[in-house]
RNA sequence: GACCGGGUAGCUCAAUGGUAGAGCAUCGGCCUUUUAAGCCGCUGGUUGUGGGUUCGAGUCCCACCCCGGUCACCA
């Protein structure tokens, strides 16, 4: 006995989801069995882009063609010369993103990661078992057609499929390459759902183009950025290291690790918060200058500039200090604009940002110009502090100073600004300045309010470093500390090491998602990253 | 984790507490220069999930799920 029920509707997907894959389907059966074709076909060679196609397009040579239909028409006389159509004949493939039928012509458009294309099929010219591949084409099936470029009448570049070659067995003028079974997003508004967009990427990356050319961007900052560093420049000369993202002891920032197992050899392992310790042991191996592009992860919130697993540029220059680094980022800043993005000044949001100089200010000095008081006057931080509802008990004068100082400084720096002189008291891992003891050797850069570097002038003092790392381990309090003892661990072979000696060095760490988001002018992390994270539906 | 906003057809969006709708897409018909093609016709729903109030809930109340924003967290 069968279970079902004549009057019995199915459970979900709803009918009429079910109905829409259903006649998706049923075209996947009828390629089959009708017409033969593989609904998932084989390799196609001899494709091109379609820009590259809209290259290869020529004015000429289609006013040529039009010229010599209608003299044929007209003339009633001989047929137009197949061998004086001057037309560049050209293979694509793509996503079918528009499906027009007229009748006996077809138009329809695909995209490619380079743009879209135009097809034209004519039943007069591909015949009929192509011209029912391009009737029954789904939006959002992957096709490849092979024609002449030529215009409409309107003018727009439109690959005429299965003119300008003989059309044969080996060479078709149209073929559906691959069938889509999902329902697409609307053709005319797309997809705009946020939480769809970044669950469903590859939905995303076609139905927006401008989240593919960003992806692109992307790519391009990175590959850049590697040959930056990399090239035989007497300043650079970087090479290129991978470092663990699995450690037994996660250091090298204070941030909160992603706890994991490795079974066989029974220990626990922390995903890496930065690759720091293990690039400054490379610098203590001889390598002078390494830099490491890579994933860091930090068990911390989500926002508009942070996701759990971020792209770090970290970087090490024996022999240098923070000065090295600091112009070194300024022209590797200047560089992207300029060879990715096609100028130095960029637009973020509201704001042209000028990559052209960056201003150097000392942290000191900006809380100065921004707040009615002397940062040394702690009544008064103290009272602006209160006002701004931060902790003011129990707390370092510095500390404060730091709050506040992030309350009401970072929103002003807009234009490009490295912040010098920070006290040392806040950087407790950097070397201090010879002559003043007080102020560290570190600076930050910000770009919009959004912090892009930050890079010191390396601690090697292995007792100094030793005592900061007591100091840190044992300086918190209350529930911090409880918190702390679960991941901050001294590294005892960082610091055997640094007694094998480290060269004085500069270290540079920057943030390459947001680095991407300024030079692609996007608010929000979530859209420079392929995958953010999501929670699991439900 | 807190607060605010949102979740309705495949997509984009409507709907005083009173019969859940439109456009596009799909399907059928006509159409050889369209551009969100056009015209005619058919079709499509567990209104995020679960409770509650009510004669009656997409709408009001409670809880939960997911997304976005703000904040918190974030040497």
């Amino acid at each position: 006995m069968s279970d079902k029920a004549p009057d019995k509707k199915p459970a979900a997907p709803t009918k009429s989801t079910a109905q829409l894959l259903g006649d998706r389907r049923l075209k996947l059966k009828r390629l089959r069995d009708e017409l033969k074709q593989d609904p998932y076909g084989q390799r196609t060679d001899g494709l091109i882009r379609l820009n590259a196609a809209r290259d290869a397009f020529s004015q000429a040579a289609d006013t040529a063609h039009k010229a010599a239909q209608e003299a044929a028409k007209e003339e009633g006389a001989a047929p137009a010369d197949p061998n004086a159509d001057e037309r560049a004949v050209v293979a694509v493939a793509g996503r079918v993103v528009q499906h027009r039928v007229m009748g006996n012509l077809i138009f329809l458009s695909v995209r490619d990661d380079s743009g879209d294309l135009q097809i034209a099929v004519s039943k007069k010219t591909v015949g009929q078992p192509d011209f029912g591949l391009a009737k029954m084409t789904d939006y959002g099936d992957i096709v490849t057609a092979k024609g002449a470029l030529g215009t409409t009448k309107t003018g727009e570049v439109t690959l005429w499929a299965g003119e300008g070659f003989e059309v044969g067995e080996d060479a078709p003028a149209y073929r559906i390459l691959t069938k889509s079974l999902a329902l697409p997003p609307g053709k005319h508004h797309g997809l705009t759902d946020p939480e769809t967009r970044y669950r469903k990427r590859y939905v995303d990356l076609y139905a927006n183009p401008e989240v593919m050319q960003t992806m692109q961007t992307r790519s391009r900052i990175l590959k850049a950025t590697r040959d930056y560093l990399t090239d035989d420049q007497p300043e650079r000369g970087f090479l290129e290291v991978e470092t663990p993202m699995m450690q037994a002891i996660p250091g090298g920032a204070a941030a909160r690790p992603f706890e994991t197992h490795h079974n066989a050899l029974d220990i626990d392992l922390f995903l890496r918060i930065a690759p720091e310790l293990y690039l400054k042991r490379l610098l203590v191996a001889g390598m002078p200058r390494v830099f490491e592009i890579n994933r860091n992860f930090r068990n911390e919130g989500i926002d508009r500039s942070h996701n759990p697993e971020f792209t770090m540029l970290e970087l090490y220059q024996a022999y240098g200090d923070l000065y090295s680094v600091m112009d070194l980022t300024e022209n590797l800043f200047r560089h992207l604009a300029s060879t990715v993005c096609g100028g130095t000044t960029l637009p973020f949001g509201e704001v042209q940002v000028d990559y052209a100089a960056f201003e150097r200010r000392k942290y000191l000095d900006l809380f100065n110009q921004h707040n009615d008081f002397d940062h040394s006057d702690h009544a008064a931080l103290v009272a602006k502090g209160d006002s701004l509802g931060l902790k003011t008990q129990d707390v370092d004068h510095d500390v404060l100073l730091n709050s506040v100082w992030e309350e009401t400084v970072e929103q002003h720096l807009i234009q490009p600004t490295f912040v010098i002189d920070y006290p040392a008291s806040l950087c407790p891992l950097t070397k201090r300045k010879p002559d003043e003891p007080e102020i560290a050797e570190r600076f930050e850069l910000f770009v919009c309010g959004m912090e892009l570097a930050n890079a010191y002038t390396e601690l090697n003092d292995p007792d100094v470093q030793e005592a900061n790392f007591k100091a840190q381990d044992t300086g918190l309090t209350g529930e911090d500390a409880v918190e702390a003892a679960t991941f901050r661990n001294i590294d005892e072979d960082f610091l055997e090491a640094l007694r094998v000696g480290m060269p004085p060095a500069g270290g540079l760490g920057i943030g390459i998602d947001r680095l991407v988001m300024l030079l692609t002018n996007q608010q929000s992390i979530r859209d420079v990253i392929l995958f953010p994270l999501m929670r699991p539906q439900g």
